[in-house]
DNA sequence: TGGCGTATCTTCTTCC
DNA sequence: GGAAGAAGATACGCCA
């Protein structure tokens, strides 16, 4: 009877031991990013605006204007931007650009 | 005497008990925000926009800025926005604006 | 008419306002608090063992203890400890020191 | 010729692209690891004691060790603690048993 | 080049 | 249960 006061060891054991390999693999990729951006700074990028890119390409864009939208309505209410956008103006045909 | 194990005990106490005495003034001002963002939330307002206005009002502006121009920069170079946006055309007087 | 789109402008500002007045006096806190801990570690101290006790003090002992008791259970379980710890033993007395 | 404002584009592109896909794989553990622990929690088991254990047995055992005694060389002279504890005084063998 | 201050990243906790 | 915030650990960059 493997049970030690009412715990199931040998279930214990495989759930500690499974979580212990995916966190070695994890480890393994976290250290093979930290090589790339060094690399990617060694070369003269900004790996912080990299990253920034990588946020925004994995971010669902669908959500993401529509919390730049409420972003936009609250700061227009706020007089930190006009109460009209150069978006806004464009969408209603009241620019002309240039030929 | 009142060193114990090479240590100086009314200096160790001093310090745990300065910071505990900080930590609770933090805490208590953490107290006052959580309510302020429940009103606001109450009256209708999505306090996560709020929070979001706030800190784009705390950041730095030159330094945002900065951070935005190299971000147009690599995004351009990746092909994610047009090689122009609209604010270049716009500064070299290539956009007519509505009357 | 203060509204901008559907938004109660006052209403808004204030909230903002306040909670910024209110991050601003959290923020002078923890300044004090780095501070504090820089000058406990100048003197020596090690800010981590300082920091942990403060949570220590914080915390409920009757909460504190039953996660000990998990905690030594669990690791009985898994053969990380003797299957009773000397303590265990040395409260009921089955304790036989060296000949 | 590939370089966008100075930049080059390519060597960019290929940055970005192997950190997205070594994020991919960062990703999938992490939500392997999610489900690992919500089965673990499922049949009965304190995730996070178990999380606590993987913690232990991934850190230096010195290290740990030397911790501790740090805490408990404060814990004293902060007066939390008798000046010597029970395992100090059992092993200089000066504990009198219960008869 | 090694310590130190800063900043980022991860983890843990709390709230919704 | 999932997301936002806070706290802790870690890594980077600077300056001596």
């Amino acid at each position: 009877m493997p049970d030690v006061g009412g715990i199931n060891s040998p279930q214990l054991r495989s759930f500690i031991e499974r979580a212990e390999r995916l966190h070695e693999e994890k480890k393994a990729l976290e250290e093979d990013l930290k090589e790339l951006w060094a690399e990617c700074r060694g070369v003269g990028f900004d790996s912080k605006i990299c990253k920034k890119i990588i946020r925004m390409r994995a971010a669902d864009p669908d959500k993401l204007d529509e919390e730049e939208a409420m972003l936009d309505l609250y700061m227009r209410a706020l007089g930190m931007r006009g109460t009209e956008d150069a978006n806004a103006r464009d969408a209603r045909g009241e620019v002309e650009h240039a030929a």
